[in-house]
DNA sequence: ATAATCACTGTTAATATGTTCAGTGTCAAG
DNA sequence: CTTGACACTGAACATATTAACAGTGATTAT
């Protein structure tokens, strides 16, 4: 199969995405302005050209009558890096996540480890971010936050859990000093452990729905 | 949802399976054909009722142009977590993303595609950003964006081919004007299109490593 | 230097296609 | 019996759409 120029690409790839978009083929003419073009003869041309390398197939003289032959195929299989499925909660109610029953999510995530930046075999889940603590650290209310079980270090973001919820905080940990959490946020205080404190995880990677 | 006659159910059964069969939608002479009719207005009758009843939905004036509303037919079984593989590009040198090399990948990304808000069958991929020009759209250097090929609407984020370089900006589409480019940091100007605008596809979601 | 390819402009022609207007016949409900 | 919904005929019209012809520049290969 010829290899296409650059504009021909662009114009198959106006075509995919048009008709998975709106469900039917455009006309030349929609071609024309959405390329910016004053000539419809310019999109005829390029079509002319799809069609002679077999990309696509038309009928002559109809509208809107295309059909793809070359889809640009399906990926290869890929070296599948590691996905591992997580659980993704709302909130956690009490107690360290080894006791969260599976019921208690509010949704699942797949991701590979890597994006992911953790390990596997280390009983990691998501957590749905509530609130606007930690937004100054460019984390939002609703975003999904990937945590791992670890021990934290100092200006590690951490799940942690205070008051029987569980809260993102920065993990503070000075010399010589009890460690302490700082919301990210100038309108909201550090957060001194009264009696103790229990951290769930350390914040790996997050994942925003736009 | 009103009932539909006989007639119009055959009709509706009609063109789901032309369009199913051909990959596009059948002009009204090829209905009457299809039924035997001697006028197409007999077609037009039963079209308009569709279009009444809420079946389906026609751009007037404009050939085969339709869109089934209610799909009188089977859903999706189901939303089994749908993991797939994606392509991690640095930058992408020119050109439309069909036209990019395997090679050209910095990395992979995996995920189910309910969480990195995509559909399947459409050749996404992911960009690594460069710059800080969305900081206030909480996106940062390094972030990994999610990206579909897609038509943009006013308001979205999108992967856009400037001056040979991929970056990523909100498309804003005022009405009768035409489309620019707004960069979410104060810093930045906007960037109204000299020549073309090319849109690689729509960021539907990021994820970022802590 | 010449030719060939690519990407277009601008105009015009031909026809494919949707749409409207004015009717006919059937059938069931009020 | 009249009314209205339904399913059509037949003809005419307007325009949406494809297609052909004649060029212009820029770039690249020979």
């Amino acid at each position: 199969m010829d290899d296409l120029t650059l504009r021909q690409q662009e114009i198959l790839g106006f075509l995919q995405i048009f008709s998975q978009e709106k469900g039917f083929w455009p006309s030349i003419r929609e071609i024309r302005d959405h390329f910016g073009f004053n000539s419809t003869n310019a999109v005829v041309g390029h079509l002319r050209a799809l069609e002679n390398k077999g990309y696509i197939t038309r009928i002559a003289g109809q509208a809107r009558t295309y059909r793809i032959t070359y889809e640009n195929s399906e990926e290869p299989p890929a070296e599948s890096l590691e996905v591992i499925d997580m659980p993704v909660y709302g909130n956690i109610a009490a107690g360290y996540p080894d006791g969260i029953e599976q019921g208690d999510a509010i949704d699942r995530i797949q991701v590979d480890i890597n994006t992911a930046g953790i390990r596997r075999s280390r009983r990691s889940f998501a957590l749905k971010v509530r609130g606007e603590s930690m937004i100054d650290a460019g984390i939002f209310d609703g975003d999904m936050v990937i945590i791992e079980p670890a021990l934290p270090n100092d200006g590690d973001i951490v799940a942690a859990l205070i008051d029987g919820a569980t809260t993102l905080k920065r993990f503070i940990k000075p010399s010589n000093q009890p460690p302490y959490l700082k919301a990210e946020n100038a309108n909201y205080p550090d957060l001194h452990p009264v009696s103790e404190l229990v951290i769930q995880g350390i914040a790996r990677s997050i994942v925003r729905k736009l």
